[in-house]
Parts: C-alpha cells; sequence; structure tokens
DNA sequence: CTACATGCAAAGGGTTTGCACGACA
DNA sequence: TGTCGTGCAAACCCTTTGCATGTAG
C-alpha cells in the first residue's frame, strides 16, 4: 500500500525538522532513507530500503542505511516491527495502529481502531510498571495466503521488490 | 519469575507427548532444552538456554539448542517473542497472555486479562485476513527501571544469568 | 537394526565498527 | 572552516549447515 506523494512530502519535512531540533545534521541521505520507508506503507526491512534508496542515490551505502534508520528510531521519528525468525523491520507511521502479520508470508498491515488505542488495562500492569504504548498485534493469514494455498505450511518469506 | 517445580515436570511431560505425536524422537536434549525454558518464568533467548542446559548435559551444543527450539515452535509447543534490537526469545507459556515489556532493560513480563483475550477487532481486519491469535503488547519502563535511573536513556540489556 | 538426532567445525549472512574523505552548518 | 556524516572494507556475531558418530524406537 504506497502512501500518497503529498502526505510522504509532509512525513519528510517532518523530519527534517526533527533532525533539526535533535542538532543532528539533515543530510541528503538521511531525508532519501527516511522517505523511503514513509514511501512504501509497508514495513520495509534494511534491506529493501537500501536497494530503494540506490535507485535515486546510487553511491549510498549499506551501513549508512543502518546508521540513519537507528538515529530516527532512537529519535523517535520512526517505530520498528520485530517478527520472529524475519529482519527487524522500520513503520513510519506513528500516528496510534496496531498490526495484522501474516504467518504465512510474513506481510505486515496496519489498522486502526479508536476503541484499541484506549484498552484499559488490568490492575496487574500497574505492578510491572509505568505504560509508556499500547499495541494489538493479531496474527492470521492474510488474504492471499488463506485462499488456495495449505494453511499448514510454515514458511515465512519476505516482501519481494526489485 | 521462576515458575513451580511440578508445573515444570507438567509442561515438560506434555512435550514428550507432543513429539511422540509428531512422530519425532524424545530425547535426553530436547527434554532439557525444553525445561530450560519452561522453568525460567521469563523468556529466556537461546544463548541463556544453552548455557543453563549445559550445567546439567554438559556436552550438549549450541546448534541443538537451536534445532531444537525451532522444532518446538513449529509444532507449536512453544512460542517466540521478538524484540528489535534484541535476540529472539522463547516462551513455554501457551495459555492466553499478553506481553509488558520494559523499553530500557529490555524485561518481558507476561500478564493476563480476560477481557483482552476477547477483545472484538474492528471490521477492517476482516478485510485483511483470517485471524489465528490476537495479543496486546504494552511497552513502558519497569519498576526497576523506572526509579532512580534517568528515563530518556534507551539502553537495553538482557537478562543476565551466569 | 535403521533412521533420526547430536556434536563438531566450518560456512554463511546480517550488522557493526574504524578510519580517511567529504559535506552540512 | 570545523565537525559531523558517509563510504569502504574489515571485523563481529549469531545462526545455519554438512558430515560422521551416537542413540531412540
Amino acid at each position: 500500500m504506497p502512501r500518497d506523494e503529498e502526505d510522504v512530502r509532509q512525513l519528510v519535512e517532518r523530519l527534517g525538522v526533527g533532525l533539526r531540533d535533535a542538532g543532528v545534521r539533515v543530510t541528503h541521505q538521511r531525508l532519501e532513507i527516511f522517505r523511503e520507508v514513509a514511501k512504501s506503507g509497508g514495513h520495509p526491512d534494511v534491506e529493501t530500503v537500501f536497494r530503494g534508496v540506490r535507485k535515486r542515490v546510487p553511491t549510498v551505502s549499506l551501513d549508512t542505511v543502518y546508521r540513519a534508520l537507528w538515529l530516527f528510531t532512537d529519535l523517535g521519528l520512526i517505530t520498528t516491527l520485530s517478527l520472529p525468525r524475519e529482519r527487524l523491520r522500520f513503520d513510519a507511521n506513528m500516528k496510534p495502529h496496531h498490526h495484522f502479520v501474516c504467518t504465512k508470508c510474513g506481510m505486515a498491515s496496519d489498522f486502526y481502531s479508536e476503541e484499541l488505542d484506549h484498552l484499559r488495562l488490568p490492575g496487574s500492569v500497574r505492578d510491572l510498571g509505568v505504560v509508556q504504548k499500547m499495541q494489538v498485534e493479531v496474527r492470521g493469514l492474510c488474504r492471499d495466503c488463506a485462499e488456495g494455498t495449505d494453511p499448514t505450511q510454515r514458511t515465512q518469506r519476505k516482501e519481494e521488490e526489485l
């Protein structure tokens, strides 16, 4: 699900502000790396971001992508999505949202629900610590995997992109 | 939070049944590897399991631990817990539960809530696919990290064990 | 007894790091 | 212009794999 071009521009602009506020430099590479994450509405892994950025910035190196993505994460400008047996993914969607992850192909979609954003947690959680964030994670079979193929398989594949 | 010894025995026994049902062999190593996961109420990573098992089975090798843990996972006898910037962890708790994860030290606790077990999901999820499982993931600062120390730090450390 | 599991060691692959050059502020 | 970021390549892990040996069924 690619994101609207105007939205992407806004997001990139907001990143610039975030970087400046944090006192780090706003470089061409950082903007393009972020744009790549923001552009795909999905949750690209490092490799996917790298390949995407390289189309526009052929000299960019993989370790720069790593450093930029972790920088954004540490500054709270993007978030991460970690799935067993898969590479770490990055997410520019900072609005409250929840995840549906396909256990077969690994596809991860965001979904929204005002109700789930404001769940009341049981008292026992208060004893564990201070809550910062709360998300519902749903696992299941995506439409494509649910139909046609054998649901007992357990292969997990990351989204392929040129 | 270590688990009660009798509970552990029951869990290990149930694993034996699971393995037999799946038509794979019930070996000493597999039982001990599982016991190590079941014993710690926590969510040990591969290395932690390995070190624990080696105390009782000094000849066990790391790759056997890997193979066993993935086997159990594939058979649905344990589950995994994946956190950004951390090693994958394993969880013998197959009862419905939810997670509280400390963003600073990485500590992960289970908590329970009948209400959260039966959340009603928004209609948009139906369009994404077929739901198999649903879990709430809470991020925050655990009691130890919340008090005394600077909450702006972002260090993540895995639970240390001999 | 036979097939499957284990241990060992080596290969594999993703991620991080050190350093000199380059570019933002 | 000085400092921070980048690119390159090597180092570092963690994880997986191939193969001979051991063992559960």
